[in-house]
DNA sequence: CTAAATGCAAAATCTTTGCAGCCTC
DNA sequence: GAGGCTGCAAAGATTTTGCATTTAG
């Protein structure tokens, strides 16, 4: 297991909404960089570095946007904010380090899940699992 | 894998505040009677059957004691809002209907996660899994 | 130029808090 | 009775929306 720290790759760039503007590039850049799934009030912050008077309401707009253009996605962790990453980042799953708060990226699956119709008729389809624990900064 | 669809255990009959009343019972039952984790505005609408005057502040009020005295716990899914259960349900895991949009707890643990320091320096104390699906009434 | 996108501020939600009256203990 | 608890309504916090202005194409 291990943390993929930037460079989420980049994704054949697709539309996001009819203009490319700067506020917009700012943004998915911002998710695209990042080491793990951000929360709306990390990215305007974020933002605000490049660009300074960048709204919330703008970035709250994108995030819309970027989720309809499945660019994005939601995660949610039981810190209870909800945080968005990049789609296209395969299958993964989420560290939550306890001390510094910050969530991390694994590219591994340390599970095995198993898929479709079994004893009690509850279908899986799909699963997202979180770790919590010590990240290595944190040691 | 299976559902408890009720009966989520007697807990040993702990404090709730200072004085037991007949919002808090309620409450209190609504939440152990449940087959999964709920929401507040749950919580909310089910207690009104028995207490129709029951009000919003009250349940989060409640909730807030539960959670202090460690009789529930929040669980956050992908859906976005906060839900609680009953703590002391023993390890479990929840099944989140993509139909019907319950929440039903899972008695087994489909997955084997490492426990304790491993490759990249993350070490894992803890783990939480949603599995998505079909839920048998919904099949 | 034209219309999409932005920033601001108001509106809509969701959650918390202040208070007077009610109800356990 | 006394003080905790409740319901209501006001206050906070967070997210969405309306609108005039800016700006990409």
């Amino acid at each position: 297991m291990s943390a993929s720290p930037s460079d989420r790759g980049s994704l054949p760039r697709a539309r996001v909404g009819e203009r490319q503007t700067r506020q917009r590039r700012v943004i998915s850049q911002v998710i695209r960089s990042a080491a793990g799934p951000l929360t709306v009030h990390d990215i305007h912050r974020r933002g605000q570095v490049e660009l300074p008077a960048l709204g919330i309401a703008t970035v709250y707009r994108t995030v819309k946007l970027l989720l309809d253009e499945g660019l994005i996605q939601p995660v949610i962790l039981p810190s209870g904010d909800t945080r968005y990453e990049s789609t296209g980042l395969g299958h993964h799953h989420h560290f939550h380090c306890r001390v510094c708060d910050e969530v991390f990226d694994l590219e591994s699956c340390p599970v095995q899940i198993p898929r479709g119709p079994f004893d009690a008729g509850f279908t899986v389809e799909d699963h997202e699992l979180t770790l919590y624990g010590t990240c290595p900064a944190c040691a």
